[in-house]
Order: structure tokens, then sequence, then C-alpha cells
RNA sequence: UCCCCGGUAGCUCAGUUGGUUAGAGCGGGUGACUGUUAAUCACUAGGUCCGCGGUUCGAGUCCGUGCCGGGGAGCCA
């Protein structure tokens, strides 16, 4: 609660409907308008919006107001009011408390409402994202900002509460083969007028860094070094691939949560992964009902109840070569056949987690050939016609994988062996190896995509629409 | 990157085998009516039918091409 300029007490949508104020007494909100009704009774009625949360507030105004015919009867949608007056219980119905204004001062008027692009009605959107500047005004992109901030904050608190420490990992690298994707170039160099080396290649000894650098793909290389001095640590932050991939699961630019822990192997990070989802969905759930029972609504019907059941019920779990068997009994036809040895593909996904399971699982001990280099290297097991790593990934109904991770290599004479099999050039990467050489530890990690996340808990079926402005390929705007 | 689908009013869409002056709902404006709930009713304004080229007496409609958007696949989180 803050003094507007008059100084009657200025209040958020949120903390009146939560009872901050009392009724009959004067009150100030402000906002922008979403739809005015009038009654030529000589009242209009105004639903006001200020984002705090997913309600709006209705403002009975009369003629007796001295800008009523002169201001507030050309009121369109998108005008930002400030309203003052007071709090009574509604005789309408439909809400539970209105503000009978004093006076509607109008803060910005809408310059063409006849072309003014967010409407109180139903929107495309795939339009929206042509404005994205103006959609967290509809109810929609305001529920998904809401959700967003309040599961963000649920992944501080859960590993706050929980002994991990927060690592900021540079978003700068100078590691070109982290094997995790196409990397954007960082570079000061004149384009037009690039410095050769004698062979003729760009001579990036003159770049800024004095070195070809990039933007990161994945900060686990470098949390590990903070995990195995702190223990319990996580990285929270952009990530960037420079992919061509043009699907309704993949950004330019996303925002991944990569936990990492000491003395610990793949049974802890499955048990971490899992406790760690649905302390987030749990929060929420309770902290977002307005919004989630919109999403609800208009979006996922089953949004709600899928979160409910998730929490309840233990994950699922299965070995890799046990879900190889379950594909290929399943007697459905797959256009890639499913064989020991086959990374898992969309269908395979899909099949497992909306079909067989119909619930989030976690597939674990992939082959070796098709998982990256610092994946620990299981003992060969009874059943598995070739080696296993220990990675783990977690699929979700709707949305694929989710997380994926692994316990991390941690044996020297295994991991440099690994390396050389994978191409990785080990004089660039031996301050990671440096690691199995001073007081190595078992520890394990695992990446989970953030706005996968909010796709997932508010059913939004493209990633594009979770986060604020999208980057993808032919796109940056805004 | 590959395969499909689409682009008509501010928005969502219809538009017949190619045929006169391209329509509806919502939104805007004006008016009527009502403590209203995406209010209702009447009237009204609003169009480079994505761009370029072609076929045709005639193209929103058919063909080619470019741009943009969407869905699916791959890559992955």
């Amino acid at each position: 609660m803050t003094q507007s300029a008059d100084s009657l007490p200025v209040y958020s949508i949120r903390d009146l409907l939560a009872g901050q104020a009392n009724l009959q007494t004067q009150v100030t909100i402000q906002g922008w308008l979403r739809t005015r009704r009038d009654s030529k009774a000589g009242l209009s009625f105004l639903q006001i919006s200020d984002g705090s949360c997913f309600a709006t507030l209705q403002v009975v105004a009369t003629n007796e107001l001295a800008n009523y015919t002169d201001a507030i009867l050309h009121l369109t949608s998108g005008c930002a009011v400030r309203c003052s007056g007071t709090l009574v219980e509604s005789q309408g119905r439909g809400q539970s408390l209105e503000i009978q204004a004093s006076a509607v001062e109008i803060v910005g008027w809408v310059e063409n409402p006849d072309s003014y692009p967010i409407q109180p009605k139903q929107h495309s959107f795939e339009f929206l994202r042509e404005v994205a500047h103006l959609r967290p005004r509809t109810n929609t992109f305001g529920a998904i900002a809401r959700v967003r901030h309040v599961a963000a904050q649920a992944i501080h608190r859960y590993f706050h509460e929980h002994g991990y420490y927060w690592v900021n990992t540079p978003l700068i690298t100078a590691s070109d083969a982290e094997g995790a994707g196409q990397l954007f170039r960082v570079s000061t160099l004149d384009q037009m007028n690039l410095p050769r080396t004698d062979k003729g290649d760009i001579d990036y000894s003159k770049d800024f860094f004095g070195r070809e650098t990039f933007l990161t793909v994945s900060g686990q290389l470098n949390v590990e070094a903070y995990c195995l001095a702190l223990s319990k640590v996580y990285t929270f932050g952009p990530t960037f691939r420079a992919e061509n991939s043009n699907t309704t699961r993949h950004l330019a630019e996303f925002w991944m949560i990569e936990p990492e822990i000491a003395f610990a192997d793949l049974d802890d990070l499955v048990a971490l992964a899992e406790d760690f989802l649905k302390y987030v969905f749990r929060a929420v759930l309770s902290e977002c009902p307005d919004d989630m029972a919109f999403f609800a609504e208009r979006i996922e019907p089953q949004a709600i109840k899928r979160l409910e059941t998730l929490i309840e019920q233990p994950f699922q779990r299965v070995d890799y070569t046990a879900a190889i068997e379950i594909l290929q009994q399943s007697g459905k036809k797959f256009e890639f056949k499913p064989e020991w040895g086959i990374d898992l593909q969309t269908e395979h996904e899909r099949y497992l987690t909306e079909q067989h399971f119909n619930a989030p699982v976690v597939v674990v001990n992939y082959p070796d050939e098709i998982k990256a280099f610092y994946m620990r290297l299981n003992d060969q097991r009874d059943g598995e016609p070739g080696r296993t790593v220990a990675a783990m990934d977690v699929l979700a109904p709707g949305i694929g994988e989710i997380i994926g991770g692994s316990q991390r290599e941690e044996r020297l004479d295994i991991l440099t062996q690994r390396m050389q099999a994978h191409d990785i050039d080990l004089e660039q990467y031996s301050w990671y190896v440096d690691f199995r050489r001073y007081g190595t530890v078992p520890h394990a990690g695992f990446g989970l995509g953030f706005e996968r996340l909010v796709s997932y808990i508010t059913g939004m079926a493209n990633i594009r629409d979770v986060i604020p402005y999208p980057r993808v390929p032919g796109n940056a705007g805004f």
C-alpha cells in the first residue's frame, strides 16, 4: 500500500481482494481498463486490471462525476486509469467487491481505439506473438507471467531450503565442443574487414577475448567445479543454442536450471528430480490458484488434475533396455523401429509417457554410444547388448523430455578414454579433467528447461508463449 | 534443414465449377435500453484479398516464385 497524490491509500487489486482494506473505507486503485459497460440510468461499470492477480476489479462510475460525459464514456480497452472511491460489497453478481468511484482520473488514453490490438475477445496465440509487447495485457499472458515468476521463486526456494548454493556460471564461453548444440559466436571484430592469419583464416587472436568465444549452451562443466567444493549447487540462467529448430518446444534463448550434487549417484539424482518437481508444482498450485483455474478452464482441462496426480504418485522409473522391450512389445507401428542402441525418438517418448505409463517417466541407463562423454560408464549387466551410461531423462506427457541428466564420470582413466573416443580436445578441457585428479568424488546433475516446465504446468502448447520475448530462427523481434 | 498447411476489414473467419459493387461476428463511432458481467438492440465507418510475375475476355479463386506465419520431423532442455 502506498499513498496516492490526493493521499488516499493506493492498493493493488490483489491486496483488496485479500481483504487488506475494510469495507466502506476510501481506496485508490491504478490499472488498465479491460471493458466498460454503460447504463443509461447514468452509470458505467469499469473492469480494471492491474496485473497483481488474475481477477479484475469493478469500478462503478456515475454521471455525478465531473468528467463522466466528456471522458469516462469515451474510455476504451487499454486506457490507463486511477480510480478512487469507497470499497463496498457489490450489488451485482459476478464479483464480491467493487469501488463506488468518487474520482476516475484518465492517466493514459488509447490513441486509436479502432486499431488497438488487444480487444476483449479471444485472440489467436499466433497473432499475439506479433504484438508481444502488448500481449501481457491479456488474461492468458498475465497468468503465464505470474506462474513463471512463482515457479522461478519456488525453484530458488527449494534449493535454498535444501542447502544448495546458486552459482552464476558464465554466459560467454570459449568451449566450442560441449556437445550440447550449435553455438552463437560472440565477437567484436569488424565483419566487413576481418583480420586474417597467414593461412587466410580469421584471426581470432585479434578478437575481444583474444580467442574464439561463444554464448554458453550449458553451465554444467563450470558448475561441476563449484559442486566439487560446495557439495550442493545449481545454476539458473539463460542458455543459447543456435540450432535451426522450428518446433513448439525449442527456443534459441531459454532458461535452464542445472543442479549438481557431490557424493551422489544416479539414484540420488532421480530422487532429487522427483522431489524438486513435486515441490515446484505444489508451490504453483497453492500460490496461483486463480491462474491455474484459468488454464484448466481455457487452455488445458487437465492442467490442475495432472499436477495433483503427479504430486501424489511416485515417479515411474524404467531402464532404457526395458523401455525398448516395452516399445517392441507394444504392437504399435513406429516410424523408427525400436531397437537397442538407438536414441528414443519423439514418437517413442510419447508412447511411453502418454500411453504406456500415462504419467511422467524417468528413463535411465542409456547406451554409451548415444550419450555425452562426461556420463559415467556402467558395469556391463546381464541382458544388455552393450555398455550403458548412468544417464536419465524425465519425460512428461505432452512435452517430452523435460529433464536430462547423468551421474558424471569421476574416474580419471575412463574419462580421458571417453574424451578421446568422442574426439574431445584434452588440452582445452584439462581444467575439467583436473577435478578427477584432485579429490575426485562421484557426482551427478541434470538440466531442466525452465520454459518446458512452465509449458507443462500451464498446458500452453507452444514454448514461444511461455517466455516474454521468444527468440527463434528468423525472429528476434521486440 | 526436411515434409505438410495457411496468408481476405483492427481481430476471428466465410467466400460456390474463375464471373457484376468481396461478406459475417467481435472491436470502433453514433443512438436506444438495462446494476451491467466478453451486456443487448439499431444504424454507421472501415479492404493494396501478403508481394512480384504469368494464364485468361475476366483472378480473392488457377500456375510459378519470393516473403511471413503455423503444425510435424530431426537436433535437444
